[in-house]
DNA sequence: CCCATTGTACGAGGAGAGTCGTAGTACCAG
DNA sequence: CTGGTACTACGACTCTCCTCGTACAATGGG
């Protein structure tokens, strides 16, 4: 069972399952920034590293949005080499509130597209 | 067409329907007494006063909470007498985020519920 | 070993949010 | 008109949040 990529020796914290909060999720996702990068998430792949995001925001802000999703649950990080890879906690997401996290994408598609999109 | 219960002179701004944004309502519920307010409004009646809630803050924070709710787009807010009735706009929230409404609601219900609820 | 790449830490500035208290407004019942 | 009820407005305080810049740490390649 060991990983085809072992896993650096960083660690990051993350909540366990039970400890993710309702109102911390939506908290993260109520900002644009992280929003977008959800998004992202969503689409393309599952595992993109934090510089392959193009935010109009500098890099310090860009690991501070990172971080918020991450503690509160929406996203995984690890370290590969000088890279880290993110991805979706959408087992987890789905275990806790079903439905919820395909609406939340859903929404914010409709959106979108509603208001002429990027 | 005419109202049973006449909405009294003082008239409350809302945002139209096209107006409501996915970040604010996401922002308007990541606080704990706001999705407070919203599952109560879901649950017993679809019309309830403010004083009808017994919140643990004082009534100058409820005012400003139902605010918050009311400008996000989440509820409905009109006078009828010296009462305000509150109403969840599960009407336009539908039309604009197919399922996201119902969710929230049950996401909220499921962690309530895990975490030895009140 | 040096260096480029990737991301972090820390501090700061400015804006916003949650809370309260006090004073005030709008409405209804007498 | 008087009084009571329901809610609001405003200012203040405290925290948090988003953003940035600069300086730093970890990794992998030559």
């Amino acid at each position: 069972m060991t990983p085809a990529i072992a896993p650096s020796s960083r660690a990051l914290p993350h909540p366990a399952r039970e400890e993710i909060r309702l109102e911390s999720v939506l908290h993260a996702l109520s900002d644009p920034m992280r929003l977008r990068i959800v998004r992202e998430l969503a689409g393309d792949a599952d595992e993109l590293t934090c510089s392959q995001f193009d935010l109009p925001v500098t890099k310090s802000t860009t690991t501070h949005h990172f971080r918020v999703l991450r503690e509160s649950g929406v996203i995984r990080q690890i370290y590969r080499g000088t890279a880290k890879l993110n991805g979706l906690r959408r087992d987890d997401l789905d275990d806790l509130f079903p439905g919820l996290l395909d609406a939340l994408l859903g929404a914010a598609a409709r959106q979108s597209a509603r208001l002429g999109e990027g």
